[in-house]
DNA sequence: TAGACGTAGA
DNA sequence: TCTACGTCTA
């Protein structure tokens, strides 16, 4: 399975996937339920290649360049765990280290239509900050905000 | 999506796939994560399709034609619930009723190699015989023995 | 071995 | 809403 910072070869901007399993396939995300993936670069940070926003947590969904993205762990609208505070360790410390480094992010977004759904690619982001909220559990959660590239096709799509 | 009992149009005996999503996909085995799959009868009664045996749960795993399959519920060996009694309802109450009514069930075995896995259709099957024991719990567990229809192609595997 | 934005069907 | 023989990486 390739594991690479940016653009896939292959994968154009606005594929549609229907299921987890082909994302990991192609080489866009390799997870199957975690939102962020992240490899371990040559000086030895873990760096974010990608993330998937299927619309579980309390992210922005706005139409436009800009993502607000929460990191994981914790605080799951789903789970059936008691939340706690999210800590800055695994996906969420590597998208700390993405802002820093300025490094390119892969963004995957769940498109839903009635009872049907796909993951539609997004292209190439920038994590430009993040913050440390109080989520909706009253614990700590945090959010980093992505800025789409410039550049990258419009996505579109047929109703 | 197909529903239906038997053979499948367009797989035969021996096909591989890689993930449950394609069973879904071709037809063989709706379900992502369930063993045991089943439709609703014309007289309301519910019928097995599928079945895949993973492995999980204590089945025999003999190469012969005939396979003992674990009833669903209360005994996974990894689900951290506390084991409970199985009960005669849902994939357990589908495996009963296709015991009595001799309708055929697609079988799918996970097969694995070191670290790969895959699911290998190995045809039609009969549910001859059920029986309830003690499972390695200490709870009630019901046991399904299924034998191959004969007449079906052998499974063979490059090593 | 655990943790994670999975899935479909009843 | 819940159950169920998922599936990957660390």
């Amino acid at each position: 399975m390739r594991k690479q910072l940016g653009a896939i070869r292959g994968v154009k901007v606005g594929d549609k996937f229907r299921y987890r399993a082909q994302l990991n396939i192609v080489g866009l995300h390799r997870h199957f339920t975690n939102g962020i993936d992240y490899i371990k670069s040559r000086d030895g940070k873990i760096l974010v290649t990608s993330i998937v926003d299927s619309g579980r947590y309390a992210n922005n969904m706005q139409c436009s360049d800009v993502l607000i993205y929460s990191g994981e762990g914790g605080n799951s609208p789903f789970n059936k765990l008691k939340p706690t505070d999210q800590t800055l360790e695994r996906g969420n410390l590597a998208l700390k280290n993405s802002t820093e480094a300025q490094t390119p992010v892969r963004v995957i977004r769940t498109f839903k239509l009635s009872k049907s759904s796909c993951y539609v690619y997004y292209g190439l982001y920038i994590v430009e900050h993040l913050s440390k909220e109080r989520g909706q559990f009253g614990k700590m959660v945090y959010k980093f905000r992505l800025r789409r590239k410039a550049g990258q096709p419009e996505i579109t799509f047929k109703l």
